[in-house]
DNA sequence: TAATTTTACGTGCACGCACACAAAACTAAA
DNA sequence: TTTAGTTTTGTGTGCGTGCACGTAAAATTA
């Protein structure tokens, strides 16, 4: 008894000896640590128990002003922070976290990387008793979304991660969600305006400014650029606008005078209706570039591939295997990429962030642009 | 007492029935979260002591044949992972890790941000009783370096971060440490053949492959290139190398006849001579565009700026203060970016994560090369 | 002034794990 | 069979925090 007690003294030195820091310089030697206070340390210097200290920490009453003033005086002069981990473990709370994206499909798998970026952060977190429940929907079909969303509410939640596909039913979703005060956070699709914790994802805007950039270096500067909107992007409808007029103010900001032609194409299942528009188009007039505002490059560039036009410039999004292909066979110039399992494994992280431990996350983390080329594809 | 231990039963009840998974698909529902089984589940399972089920987790000594046998079946057979929050906490042992890094200087701001990453992940993990300890060093004194690296071997450090600038020193500091058996990873620079942990920072070859093409789509294939090499870029010269070779190997690969012409710069603190070399370069060549495989393109941007040669296109690496305003007038059309302040903060990730939970990192992490141009700038 | 309520604080257990130590279960020699 | 030694297993404490509960002291009421 007696000896345990001395060992532990021992470590309990150690540690404190370990945690004597150094702040400043000498020698260009850096200590860069912030000292473990524990709430004992504290309560030994406010002369009270950790009871206390614990009750004034968490704003809870039974502490008179008077202590209540000492105890958060000391709290501050020791920049004291709560351990989370031990918290966590004396908590003994459980969180759930609800991921409302798209399924990946064979056609799009797009879907399927922020799904593993959720599954590894869920993964990492635990230990923590984080759990993630997916709602999957079709992003094709708003009414899936909404059925998603109504499996959704059938639970109690206490965060959720959102793509907001679909604008006018997220608006439902998110008055729920508002009401029952369910802290939320979109992914891949901004929609401005409302309550959410935060947004991952690209800024649409700058890409398509970039897309431009990369686009201008490529063609004379008396081309013509077309920009297709394929009708079933229901989905990121609203991305797809700020890329075309990022894309559009560049050329603006340049003064240039080059014309851009947007092109609306029907339906993206009918190659032949996409062949007809698109052969119309040629026939009137020469365009040295195409900007495909959406993953579906890879249309435009079979079309390209078919039709033996060769010459024409084209950007994209997204790498997906039928862009990738298209980018192999050189029709594909550039892709822009939007780290989609960065964006899954980001969002949950600040949700459990700010669940665990109070951390507010920041209004919005737009993910690197990567431009992927042919060369690069293999190395992203 | 009894009201205690009930409330605390209804607890756990209720985290049971919370982690009631259903694996699976319902209704496009699925939940993704892992039991947590506790060593004690374990125990009662096996008909143990939970000392027991830690000897055998831990394969310490003093446990039958047999028993080992029937624990280790059952720790399978529930997927058991240690709780890593749990075990700090009851581990209660600190982690020392030293950070070789050059220090930022006016003139180089670069190392400010892998420091600021370093900074922060020290932070994050503080709770688990990891902390940082700075080296600094010039980075075009090697002397400065082996300083660094003497104060470090003062102390005791279970882990290193190493910015590797210097060759022959570090294959110095890498034997100290491999003696020592203390884990250490490279960042920004790759030293391969070394026992390294990992290595995070860019692939310097696929870089530079990027660049190429991003020269080639701006300028005719007839053109000559020119690669300037400043003599004082001591430090991450494989790195430059690497970029050169990435570069030329896709011309190589496309077959192009375009000439490149290699150039070295003697003294990068000499303006003038600087100027000499370059007037007589471009007295004997016409340059179509200049690839500048170091940090230091803004140099070559001052001088075309001052001789007035236009219509060159210069790429080159790093968004310091000098580069972005060569990005800024126009006289450099792209840099390559390697996120540095991620490339801090990962490596001090994966150290801790090796040291407090045993997670092995992958061999490398390249970071993912971001395109800055004039354009992107502010959004970077 | 006593009885009662309210306020303010201390105490102890639990979270899941690690580890020192106690205890029990064998083993083998006397 | 007893005893000492060895191996195997069980127990208890602590890590830092949260929280239910206990309990003096102070404030209020009768």
């Amino acid at each position: 008894m007696r000896a345990r007690k001395i060992i532990h003294l021992v470590k309990l030195y150690q540690i404190k000896a370990h945690l004597l820091c150094i702040f400043g310089r000498r020698n260009n030697i850096f200590l860069f640590r912030t000292t473990l206070t524990t709430i004992k340390d504290i309560a030994k210097k406010a002369n009270v128990s950790t009871g206390t200290v614990d009750r004034v920490i968490h704003n809870r009453p039974g502490v008179s002003e008077k202590t209540k003033i000492l105890v958060k005086k000391i709290l501050e002069e020791h920049n004291f922070q709560i351990n989370t981990i031990a918290s966590t473990l004396a908590l003994n709370k459980s969180y759930k976290i609800a991921a409302l994206i798209p399924e990946a499909s064979a056609k799009n798998e797009f879907w399927s990387e922020p799904k593993k970026g959720i599954e590894k952060a869920t993964e990492e977190i635990k230990n923590f008793r984080v759990s993630t429940t997916f709602f999957l929907f079709n992003q094709f079909d708003n009414k899936s979304y909404l059925t998603a969303f109504k499996n959704l509410i059938k639970d109690e939640f206490d965060a959720v991660l959102v793509a907001p596909v679909f604008h006018k039913e997220t608006i439902k979703l998110v008055e729920y969600l508002d009401k029952k005060n369910t802290p939320y956070i979109f992914i891949n699709i901004e929609e401005k305006g409302l309550n959410a914790l935060s947004f991952i994802g690209q800024d649409s805007f700058k890409s398509g400014y970039l897309a431009a950039k990369l686009m201008s270096v490529m063609i004379p500067d008396s081309s013509n650029i077309m920009i297709p909107v394929f009708r079933l992007n229901t989905g990121n409808y609203l991305s797809i606008t700020e890329r075309i007029s990022g894309f559009k103010s560049f050329f603006n900001d340049k003064k240039s005078d080059l014309e851009i032609k947007d092109l609306v194409i029907p339906d993206l299942e009918n190659t032949d209706g996409i062949t007809k528009v698109l052969d119309e188009q040629f026939r009137d007039h020469i365009f040295g570039g195409i900007f495909v505002p959406s993953s579906n490059a890879y249309l435009i560039s079979k079309y390209l591939e078919a039709s033996k036009r060769n010459n024409i410039r084209l950007i994209g999004y997204d790498t997906n295997q039928e862009n990738i292909n298209g980018l192999k066979n050189d029709t594909i110039d550039f892709l822009i990429c939007q780290n989609p399992y960065m964006q899954g494994f980001k969002g949950i992280k600040l949700l459990s962030d700010y669940l665990v431990m109070n951390k507010v996350p920041e209004t919005s983390y737009h993910s690197p642009m990567t431009i992927v080329t042919k060369e690069n594809i293999d190395s992203i």
